[in-house]
DNA sequence: TAAACATATCGATAAACATCTATATGATTC
DNA sequence: GAATCATATAGATGTTTATCGATATGTTTA
């Protein structure tokens, strides 16, 4: 999977945020909905949203509504093709990084 | 080498901006200092000078004054260290990265 | 259908930040 | 030592952004 410049630049600076990057680490253990997450936190419920969709729009959460409930999930494959992506520009070998699990 | 968080929050931060990415890319393929990389964008020289600063201050820089002149060099094993960080909190399988060149 | 719940959006605010011009500092050269 | 060059700092400005409270929208349940 090719990253184009553009998405590239979206999920680095959806990574640049601390708060983000934890809500995601959260994310990497289990699939979770909105409420889960924000009961993790010491955030508002809008603030835990906001977070949400900036990492959707980013291409590195997958957004699923199943009833009244929102789940994400973590796209692995994007975050691999990201970090392989980082690892060229910054000049350093390209192994190839695979999700842990299927 | 471990990162420590705040490190890690900072080289993120770092990584956030295109434009400092861009300097950095071209970092990575040669030592340079702070006029050199002025000659290859299109920003002022205190704007260079300021994100060499943040890159330096975030690790990744390595700062050596000669003369008049400031040679700002890749620290390759910090990034490798950050990326291997990144893996490893992104759920990635955590294979270890080395520097293209030793 | 009314109440409760889950999530998203709106509008505001304060802080962070990328950038600029002007200037200071320090090193070289004539 | 005056002029020139390399870099850094200071101060200002406009933009982005993280966050909040209030509210809208849509869903389930009593």
């Amino acid at each position: 999977m090719k990253l184009a410049t553009e998405e590239f630049d979206r999920i680095s600076k959806a990574l640049a945020d601390p708060q983000r990057r934890e809500i995601l680490q959260k994310l990497v253990a289990r699939r979770m909905n909105c409420s889960d997450v924000h009961a993790m936190f010491n955030v508002s419920q809008p603030t835990v949203s906001h977070h949400l969709k900036e990492l959707a729009i980013a291409g590195i959460l997958d957004k699923e509504k199943q009833g009244q409930f929102c789940f994400y999930q973590v796209k692995a494959d994007v975050l691999s093709a990201y970090v392989t992506e980082l690892q060229r520009r910054l000049g350093l070998e390209a192994i190839a990084v695979t999700p842990r699990m299927k």
